[in-house]
DNA sequence: TAGACCGTTTGACATTAATCAATTCGAACG
DNA sequence: CGTTCGAATTGATTAATGTCAAACGGTCTA
């Protein structure tokens, strides 16, 4: 793997403060692939023979039952995915596709195991990697069960207007995705944008124009243990 | 505390390989207190000052936003809950209350922390037990986002048949919070047993009966990565 | 044992969301 | 510049779920 790719792994907090020397011999077993749009990473129920890092591009997370499915989460550079099938040597519970051309590292699940009993520092970033996913699967859970679909769509807007600060901003999936994501159908979606015209919001393709935050505000009622995502 | 409840706490995968010397000092700081039935222990936004482990009794984990409310979860004995606000050192995201009579342990959060950091046995567990909970909570989101309410029920209902073995049993909470636990209202989880009742699935207060197992499952369609909770 | 209380059930109805079919829109391409 | 393809939208309809009010049925207690 090029030294440069190295660079931006170790950037990330589960890698930013192990010993170098463990950090180099984990890097030594991985290697770095290439693929184009929409291939299928990993799919649900197989072993989780290595820990995933995104470097650049995007991959969708998602998950099938009786013919269904419906998309759990977007993973966008640089982080990880699939640690908590990585550590406990388990069947991946989602399956992972590319959204457009990608770049991604794979570390073997095996020695990240061997990694982190004997490397405590990267023990403890395990620890806090994991925490922070599953704080932000109960947010999920939160916004999917106490929230009607034109809520989540109102919340979700306002958490994505919130990262760029700006009143203007552009979708950063398609729409089927984003619907599937909130937990309802394309055609829904749509008219949830509908419906939220009267409150100041205006969609033009993938385009998103809040012109009056306060009054959305106040319909969607956002709140830190649901919708901000940094803690 | 007394030694006794050591040995229960003890008894907890989280636990069970450290150091003993270790988890001593964390019990030293530790105390037991017993609460009578629906008491508060916690609520949403507090600091995570303490883990918790339930000792005896029962604990509902809830959420709440706008004025309504949903139950996330129930923790039995001997588990422990909110190991993720504990280890970050981040507010609470869901409350908790005692549905009866329960003995808890307070393990000071701080202790818990300078110990994942000295004990690296103990670092491995508490990821170990993230992971697992984190897919516990993946997976519940896959059981809200793929089936109808009456899907979940009927899954509900072949999971606590498979925890007895028999083709009878009791329902462990009162309907209304397993209405709200399965996202939907006691009304309609009332209908929805009445759906399954062509399903061969006989309901007589709290008491279940399956009368054809089989049929259910053609229903049901259980899936190991929805329902198995032990992987 | 009568009454009160609380959870559950039932029925009627309103709301929300999914489905199906048809149309529109927009980017990509020859 | 027109064609093609897939996504997005729209409308009509059905299905699922929530709401409200009333009735029912236990359990507890005075």
């Amino acid at each position: 793997m090029p030294e440069s790719l190295h660079t931006d792994i170790q950037s990330l907090d589960l890698f930013m403060d192990m010993e170098e020397s463990n950090f180099k011999s984990l890097m030594r077993g991985s290697y770095v692939q290439n693929f184009p749009q929409k291939i299928e990473l990993i799919s649900e129920g197989e072993t989780a023979d290595f820990l995933h890092v995104v470097l650049s591009g995007s991959v969708d997370l998602f998950s099938s039952w009786n013919g269904r499915e419906t998309s759990m989460a977007t993973v966008r550079p640089v982080s990880t995915f699939i640690l908590a099938a990585t550590v406990r040597d388990l069947p991946y519970l989602m399956s992972a596709r590319t959204l457009e051309k990608s770049r991604v590292a794979l570390i073997p699940s095996q020695d990240v195991r061997k990694m982190f009993a004997a490397d405590s520092v990267f023990a403890q970033a395990i620890v806090c990697e994991l925490a922070q996913c599953y704080r932000s699967v109960v947010k999920n859970t939160k916004d999917l069960k106490l929230r009607t679909s034109l809520e989540r769509l109102a919340n979700y807007l306002l958490r994505q207007q919130g990262r760029t600060g700006s009143a203007e901003f552009d979708l950063t999936m398609e729409k089927r995705r984003l619907a599937s994501f909130l937990g309802m159908t394309p055609e829904n979606l749509s008219r949830a944008f509908k419906g939220l015209e009267s409150r100041s919001v205006k969609v033009s393709g993938n385009h998103i124009t809040i012109n009056d935050p306060a009054d959305l505000i106040r319909f969607a009622k956002p709140h830190p243990f649901i919708d901000d995502y940094s803690s």
